[in-house]
RNA sequence: GGUCUCAUCGUCUAACGGUUAGGACACCAGGUUUUCAUCCUGGCAAUCGGAGUUCGAUUCUCCGUGAGAUCACCA
């Protein structure tokens, strides 16, 4: 039995927006924290001045707290290893630097950029590998915080085990004396989070793919350090739709707050991103967050990458839409409400969002989807001529169905224009008529609504009401 | 180029060495007394190639091939 505390972390780097990629390091990792109890803590990676973007740490905060990515320890909320933010720890890489310099295990870089130029020119000539280790100074000079502080690496070859990929090795040629501390006083993230995740006691290291060639090296510091080593667990890309490449800003990857933005729920784009990669065996497709939480297991993580298919994205958060009650609905679409809805009542709006709710595949379709119950729609008789069945029959025939219509459901009283009183006049129509609901009904839909799908017709009748069904038909036929 | 990793339908994936290789998305065809983007039914469609181990290989081994990652004072 492992009395092993876990704590996992999510630690970007304040560079830019929050693309799936990223959501799902940071999701697997509080999962696996979550399930046990333990803690996730966010850490903000901001050592690199050059490449920082204003704001771009709050969209971080804002995107995980949308998607309800809790952290228990972070930059705003702060904690027992704070700070959480790398450019206000300088001091502390500073001292874990010293034990190193002290034991000999590293040392200030005596070259010029350009003479580093040099090197790795002469060794790509002799098309052999550049290696820093190769042109170590044997007496360097003592480091005084303005050169590059370097790690005398101790070239082996290493085991060690990933919880997705498994067993993995490599030679000794890989290991080679990488920057510690950069000569702006800043650390490199390769000697930055090895001092965090032990300062900070992280469990396990969950992390993406690109990671994995710096891993020998990382190893090589851990055991200069003299630290224990962590679980390391490594993240497949996901790729492009098009293309085999990592999924990046250039592929049309899209913040995740876009998605949201864009009408999809935070608990599709949670089960979406967790299905990338990751099933629970069964063929279950659709999960809560709870359920991914309670299920969730590293070893389940596929080892290869996977393509966003926007399609299948799509597909999902109709089946999570479908899942949410009626007032749950209602809160989240507040701001999906089409401009003619802004007077509506709540119980209207209920309503009609009640009616919708199965046809909705994001947030975003409700206001085409029920603009005319609120404003009158714009004839588009194009959408009859363009309707196979109603194109064939004479413009005549179709006024008189219309006619029809308007007689039959004037007879229905205003006060009982009930889905039920309506469907039986509708069904009466295809008697007197002699016409197939498939025109018939085709017709009147096309006409009352104007738009291009909408609820079953004698709902749809109904929530417009005797008056407002009657007048637009007669709208049509005098249109005709 | 060196190093490392990966490889099942178009896509996401399932399959203690024994299955007619399963499911989902997409697509196609029907159906549900309206459209449809809901729902139901059906269909199309895959183990990268070659050796080896084994009675038997999608699964284990090796060799190819393909793809990806990485080789920064970026993370």
């Amino acid at each position: 039995m492992s009395d092993l505390i876990i704590r996992t972390r999510f630690a970007p780097s304040p560079t830019g927006f929050m693309h799936v990629g990223g959501i799902r390091t940071a999701l697997f990792a509080w999962f696996v924290a979550r399930q046990a109890n333990g803690a996730f803590i966010l850490r903000l990676e901001d050592t690199d001045q050059k490449r920082e973007v204003e704001g771009s740490a709050d969209h971080i905060l804002k995107a995980l707290g949308a998607l309800g990515i809790t952290h228990d320890e972070g930059p705003d909320i702060g904690g027992p290893y704070a700070p959480y933010k790398q450019s206000e720890r300088l001091e502390i890489y500073k001292a874990w630097a010293k034990k190193l310099i002290d034991s000999g295990r590293a040392y200030a870089d005596p070259y010029t950029p350009a003479e580093l130029d040099a090197f790795r020119e002469s060794a790509r000539a002799n098309k052999k590998a550049f290696l820093y280790r190769d042109h170590r100074p044997e007496t360097p000079p003592a480091w005084d915080g303005s050169t590059p502080l370097r790690l005398r690496s101790d070239p082996k070859a290493y085991n060690w085990h990933d919880e997705v990929l498994g067993d993995l090795s490599t030679g000794p040629e890989v290991i080679d004396d990488i920057i510690l501390i950069k000569s702006d006083g800043f650390p490199t993230y390769n000697f930055a989070h090895i001092v965090d995740d032990a300062e900070m006691k992280i469990s396990h290291i969950i992390r993406g793919q690109e990671f994995i060639a710096s891993q020998p090296n990382y190893l090589n510091i851990y055991e200069a350090l003299g630290l224990d080593l962590p679980i390391f667990a490594t993240m497949p890309h996901i790729m492009a739709e098009s293309g085999n490449k990592k999924l990046g800003k250039r592929d049309g990857a899209k913040d995740v707050l876009d998605y949201l933005n864009d009408g999809y729920l935070p608990e599709t784009m949670i089960n979406f991103i967790a299905s990338l990669g990751w099933n629970d065996g069964t063929e279950q497709e659709i999960f809560t967050v709870p359920e991914l939480i309670k299920k969730f297991s590293l070893d389940r993580v596929q080892k290869s990458g996977a393509r966003f298919d926007e399609k299948r994205l799509e597909w999902m958060n109709g089946q999570h839409i479908r899942l949410l009650t009626l007032d749950d609905l209602y809160e989240r679409v507040t701001d999906f409400w089409p401009a003619s809805a802004v007077t509506a009542s709540e119980e209207l709006k209920k309503h009609v969002l009640a009616l919708v709710q199965d046809r909705l595949k994001t947030l975003k379709d409700l206001a085409i989807l029920t603009d005319y119950f609120f404003a009158e729609p714009k004839a588009d008789w194009s959408m009859i001529e363009n309707n196979k069945q109603l194109a064939q029959l004479p413009k005549g025939e179709l006024k008189q169905l219309l006619q029809a219509s308007f007689e039959a459901l004037g007879e229905v009283s205003t006060s009982d224009f009930t889905p039920e009183a309506v469907q039986e006049t509708l069904n009466q129509l295809l008697v007197t008529t002699g016409q197939k609901p498939g025109i018939l009904f085709s017709l009147i839909r096309t006409v009352v609504s104007w738009a291009p799908f909408s609820p079953a017709l004698d709902h749809t009748l109904s929530v417009l009401g005797k008056e407002t069904s009657l007048a637009r038909l007669d709208a049509a036929i005098k249109d005709l």
